[in-house]
DNA sequence: TATGAATGAGCTTTCATTCAT
DNA sequence: CATGAATGAAAGCTCATTCAT
């Protein structure tokens, strides 16, 4: 299963010949009819099977932190911004928003729900602790900045770093995260810890 | 070419048979192989021939807009919320991330060039000149703003939009425009038109 | 037809598309069927129209020829032999012993007729005379020794000369005429002309 | 293989359609692919696969044969005259100077070296034995001799019996042989066994 | 469990042929 | 007479799937 979605997510589904998945897993065509009923049901189960377990182990650290909410969110969203780096997830998410959304909907929204889904319900929760606690301004959307916040980084990751669209507009990758949280912390910033603005 | 585009996009490439293309072209397979040399030839002029002029037109209405940074930042973002939502535009970008990324690098880098950096360069202007205007503050980074708050709006677009996650996680099209625009706009603002905060 | 012809020759019947003929023609696939009704049928005329009227040709030049036999017949296996080397009759002996033999036999009975066939009788009739007049052994077998001179000749055009065999089995071109001759006329004589046989 | 040979030749190359091949082989198209690569694959393998034995065969035989040269070279011929009169020669001569010449040079020239060289290498040998025993006359031209006398009954082969040239130019086979063989060796002979010219 | 061989449906591609203009 | 566009019937090839061993 681990082979098979290796060679689904760095070729394609439709692309993907039976024979190479069987090359990967060393062992030929027929041995992968023993074990799943068909190339749909390989693709299934290798896809089930690898948990997006990342969220909850970002979940549990988390816990654990006694910091302020921004602190915590860009702890957070700097755990995201690893994992969506990762070339394994670049591959799946083309994977996912291709083929797969298109021929397999159901499989595509289980994958969903256990990533951006997860991800950005679990940077809301920590958005409305910092708005409960006062250090996020109260008119802030936890639920909207928490999708928009994970959503751009999982773009930005897919286009300039999966997509190889460096050459074309470079970007350095450090700074396309600080910048981002830097901005989201000044959006959210109830004003409490910055200067105050000058006198006009 | 049309055809071709909207049959590809809806089906995916690889799933997608010549005969379905001549027949959504109101001709036979044969015709298609007058015109195109093969399969990926189509492809590539179908996807070629599909300027996204789009991103030019907002230019222009900009230009002729006179108006403080930020309304003329959320007039084009906007726009691109607006493009974003199209279903064509849903069904493009499934293809370009997948199947046609995957398979034909160049193609994909074409697409990206008129399409999301062009976004995110234009966004980027504007940005940039509120920040010489004073109307955003001068340590805002523009580039990545743009890139992250267009990213932010096209991934939203495509899960909760186009992969139909409205059930798995509900959110209100318009509130996630708003909202993003909201949290953008309080990043980058200077404080000049914002309300002194509250004395601690 | 000419150009049907030279085409059909050197690419094939099968292998030859209506298309390069036409381009060939300096028209278009459309304008063939105006004037023939199909492959089959364009192939019919253009084979019909090559007369093979050099046999005619050498057969006058003979008439006029007042020589001893072994001068005529020398002269006539050199005017085959000129013919069989030029690269149009290589194509053609291909083509017709490859797919005309096969798919048209019709086709390739005309044509046999008109080149081998011609070829052997014009021959056989020179060496009866020779041995009419005596210059030629009685017991000589001119039918069959004009068929075998031919075909020898033939042969060897075709593979030493049209399938290029020169490097694999190199000969001199010249030596192959030269010897062969002498041997068939060494073959062919009463011995009047020839020193006796030194004494045992 | 031998089935694709079988069918290559009788069809030729370009008019066998993959499916007459599979059928003569009790099987399918499928199991053609799983075996070969490609038609032109096939046809490869299948050729080269085809080792014509059959003159080393002859050589064995004439090794061990202790005759004058004359006998000899009867015999030797007489094995090439009985090997080109098989119709599965005639197809194959057919196959290879027509479409395999055209497009697979390489392929004619391997055969061409284990058929007709082989030949008329083997044939040289024992003219030149002849030629040095005194059998024969010594300005004989072995080599071309050879060429020229296998040439000679390959066409005739080709012609008259695989072309059906019987009705229109009919000829009896053993004619064609014997007296082609007498015309050699009265062409060669040192005069040593032979009758004086009667006297003039 | 695993394999090699085989299948057959379906695809892309080719091209002789037609025909309105 | 000629053309460009279109057709449709193959044909080559692929590959998920099956199965005896």
């Amino acid at each position: 299963m681990a082979a098979a979605f290796r060679v689904f997510a760095s070729r394609g589904y439709r692309a993907t010949r039976l024979e190479e998945v069987a090359e990967e897993a060393g062992l030929t065509k027929g041995a992968i009819y023993y074990h799943f009923q068909s190339k749909e049901d390989l693709l299934r189960q290798a896809v089930a099977h690898r948990h997006e377990a990342i969220f909850a182990t970002i979940e549990r650290e988390l816990l654990s932190l006694e910091a302020p909410a921004s602190v915590r969110l860009r702890h957070a969203l700097r755990q995201v911004w690893r994992h969506v780096l990762e070339p394994a997830w670049g591959q799946a998410v083309r994977l996912m928003f291709g083929e797969v959304g298109i021929e397999f909907p159901a499989l595509f929204r289980m994958w969903a729900q256990e990533g951006p889904i997860q991800a950005w319900e679990l940077v809301g929760r920590i958005i409305q602790e910092g708005v409960r606690e006062g250090e996020f301004r109260p008119g802030a959307d936890p639920e909207v900045t928490a999708r928009f916040a994970v959503s751009g980084l999982m773009m930005q990751a897919a286009l300039q770093v999966h997509a190889n669209l460096q050459d074309l507009a470079p970007c350095d990758v450090d700074r396309i995260f600080d910048s981002s949280v830097e901005l989201l912390l000044a959006g959210l910033s109830s004003g409490m810890n910055r200067p105050p603005p000058p006198p006009a």
